[in-house]
DNA sequence: CTGAAAGCGCTAACAG
DNA sequence: CTGTTAGCGCTTTCAG
C-alpha cells in the first residue's frame, strides 16, 4: 500500500492523476489483477466480487487505459484503415463495412488519408503502425517498396482492398478492375461504337485506374478496334470535371461516339452537359460509368455502369482480419466480382 | 547492459520481441533517452549522434511504439471522431476536414459509428476514451447524460459538430438548424405555398432533425400558415425513400403544394417520382432540399436547398482542438452559417 | 549535449 | 477463485 504522500513529481502535472485499476481494486477490496479479470474474463471471478468491482467502476467512472493494456499484452483492438479519400462514396462505404465487421468485437478503426499518393501513404502507414494495430486495411495495391516491407514486418494481418493483386502483401479482397473495364468496353463496342473515349484519373498514382485502362485496351483488341490516345483523358473526380471532359473530347478533330468514364460522377457530368448542348444520349454519343453510385440511377438517361461491391469490400476485409486474429482459416484472395448494370446511357 | 539471456518469459510469446528504442540506442552507441530526444527534439541532440541514430533507425526498420510513448507521457496524437454514419456525404466531408486539420501535426482520427443511437454512442465514447485521445469530435448535441459526464471528466477538448447547442459540453462548431429550416420554410411560403409538407428522420434520435422541425413550425407561425401534422413524414435517408415519401404525401386527402425535405436525397427522389408521374416541379408542387449535396445541382429541375459548411465543420472543429492543445485561445462556439441556394425546384 | 533511475497503468506468468 | 511479482517500451525528472 503506497503512502498518500509518495513522490508528488508526476501526479502534479496532470492535477489529479487518472482513475486507475488500482483505485477500483482498492474500493472493491481486491487486487488490481482481479479487476482486470473481471473486465476480460467475468466468468473467472466470483459473482460477489464481480458485483463489488462493477459498483466501484461505476462509482469512480473508471475508464480502462487501453494504452497500458495494449503495452502490457502486446495486442490492441485497433485496426488501421488507409484510403485515398474519405469523401469518395466508394471508400466511405468500405469504411462503413469494416466498421460494422468490427463492431461486435469492440474494435475501432484508426483512419488514414493518403490523398492517393504512395509517398504520403508510406508516411501514414508508418505512423499508424506505431499505434500497434491488430490489423491493417489498405486501399489498392500500389504501394512503395518500403510500405510493403514495413507492412510485412509488422506481422499483423493486412488486407488490400478493391483490387486483386498478383503479389498481395498478405490478403486481398476486391474484384478485377481489368476484367470489369474489359467487360464494359466490349459491351460498348457490341453496340456498334467505333471511337471510344476513356476518362480516368492519372494512372501513375492509382493501380486501379491503371488496371481499368489496360482492360479498356484489351477489349479494343478483342473487338479489333483502334486505340486512340487522343481520346484518353485524365482529370479529377467530380461532376463538373465530367462536363469539362466531355467538352474537351468534343473539341477533338474527330470526337468519340462513346465515352467510358471510370467513375459515375464524370458520366453524370457528361450527361448533363449533353442535355445542355442538345446532344442525345445514347443516340449521338454513348456514355458509361463505373461504381454504380446512387447518382447513376438518377440521371436521365440512367447511367449504364459497373456495380462493384463497395460495402462488402470493407465488410469482408474486416471479417478476414477478425478471422485471422481468432486463428481461423482465411482466404488469401477474395474475388467479390462485379456486375454490368445496363440502363439507358449506352 | 542487460545480459542477452535474461528471463525468456515474455519475449518467447512474440517470437522475436519488437525492435525497441533500446535496440536503436545500442546500435547508435547512445542511451535510449537520446534516441527519444533525437525523435522529438532533434535540435537538442548533436548532429553527429542524430545521424548515427537516424542510420540505426533506418537499418533496423524501427517503428516507435506509440502505446508506450502515450502511456509514459500521458498524451497521444489521436483524436476520436464519432459520427452517425460514415456513408452520409455530410459526415464524410467533415471527417475529411478534420483529417486535413490534423495532417501537419501528425494526429490520426480514431473513428466511431453511432448509427444515430445515443445509447450506442455512449458505448462508443467510453471505448474510444480508453485510447486516451487528445481530443474528441462528436456529431450533434443529442447525447445521454452519461456521455456528457464521461466526456467532461475526460478533461480533453471536445467539439460538438453540426449544431449550436445552448449548453455545449465544451466547444461547438456548426450552424443553426433551426434558423436554416425557418429560412427555407419562409422562402417557400413567400412563393405563395399554403400546404407545406415536411420530411425528415425520426426526430427522437436526432437533435438536428428536431431543430429543423422546430424551425419549420416557427416559420409557419411567422407566416400565419397552418401546421398540418399529417403532412409531416419520417423515413430513412435515401433517394428511393424520397420517392416513396412523395407517393405517401400525394395519397393524403389533401396533398401538399410544397415539400421541404430535410435532406437533398429525398428531394431528388421526389423530383424523379414527379417526372415519372407527369407532375410539374415547381408548378404543381414545390420541392426543396437541405445540405446542398452534389446531386442537388444535377437533377432537373435543380434543387433549391440550404448549403451547409460540411467540410469546414470538420476542418474548424479539428483546428479548435489543435489550438486548445497548443494552449491558444479557442472560441467556445463557432457559427459557420448556412446559405439558401435558389435553383428551380421551388 | 547526454545519461541513470523511476514509473506510466496494465497484464502474463506463476503461485496458492 | 485470487494474489504477487515482474516487466511491456517509452518519457519524465534530476544530474552532470
Amino acid at each position: 500500500m503506497s503512502e498518500p504522500d509518495d513522490p508528488p513529481s508526476r501526479r502534479a502535472r496532470l492535477g489529479a492523476r487518472q482513475i486507475s485499476m488500482e483505485d477500483v481494486a482498492r474500493k472493491a477490496g481486491v487486487s488490481a489483477i482481479t479487476v482486470s479479470r473481471a473486465l476480460h474474463h467475468p466468468d473467472r471471478v466470483s459473482g460477489k466480487t464481480r458485483a463489488a468491482i462493477d459498483a466501484a467502476i461505476a462509482e469512480l467512472g473508471y475508464v480502462p487505459n487501453l494504452l497500458a493494456g495494449g503495452l502490457a499484452s502486446a495486442t490492441t483492438r485497433i485496426v488501421s484503415m488507409i484510403v485515398p479519400y474519405v469523401t469518395h462514396g466508394v471508400f466511405a462505404d468500405a469504411i462503413q463495412g469494416a466498421s460494422d465487421a468490427f463492431e461486435d468485437a469492440g474494435f475501432s478503426v484508426l483512419l488514414g488519408n493518403s490523398g492517393g499518393s504512395p509517398q504520403r501513404e508510406e508516411t501514414i502507414v508508418r505512423n499508424l503502425l506505431g499505434h500497434r494495430p491488430a490489423g491493417v486495411l489498405i486501399q489498392g495495391a500500389n504501394h512503395t517498396e518500403t510500405t510493403r516491407r514495413i507492412l510485412q514486418s509488422a506481422a499483423v494481418p493486412v488486407v488490400e482492398m478493391g483490387t486483386l493483386p498478383p503479389r498481395p502483401i498478405d490478403m486481398a479482397v476486391g474484384y478485377s478492375n481489368h476484367e470489369a473495364a474489359r467487360t464494359m468496353t466490349r459491351f460498348i463496342a457490341g453496340r456498334g461504337r467505333k471511337r471510344i473515349g476513356f476518362v480516368s484519373v492519372p494512372p501513375a498514382e492509382n493501380d486501379r485506374a491503371n488496371e481499368r485502362l489496360r482492360g479498356f485496351k484489351a477489349a479494343l483488341e478483342d473487338m479489333e478496334l483502334e486505340f486512340h490516345p487522343e481520346l484518353v483523358l485524365h482529370t479529377n473526380y467530380g461532376i463538373a470535371e465530367g462536363r469539362a471532359a466531355l467538352a474537351a473530347l468534343l473539341d477533338r478533330p474527330e470526337p468519340p461516339d462513346a465515352v467510358f468514364c471510370a467513375s459515375d460522377l464524370w458520366a453524370a457530368g457528361m450527361i448533363s452537359e449533353c442535355a445542355r448542348r442538345g446532344i442525345r444520349v445514347p443516340e449521338d454519343i454513348a456514355i458509361t460509368g463505373f461504381n454504380d453510385q446512387e447518382i447513376a440511377s438518377e440521371t436521365v438517361p440512367g447511367i449504364t455502369t459497373i456495380r462493384v461491391p463497395r460495402y462488402q469490400i470493407g465488410r469482408v476485409g474486416g471479417d478476414l482480419i477478425m478471422r485471422r486474429l481468432q486463428g481461423l482459416p482465411a482466404d488469401k484472395i477474395v474475388d467479390l466480382g462485379f456486375k454490368l448494370i445496363e440502363r439507358e446511357s449506352a
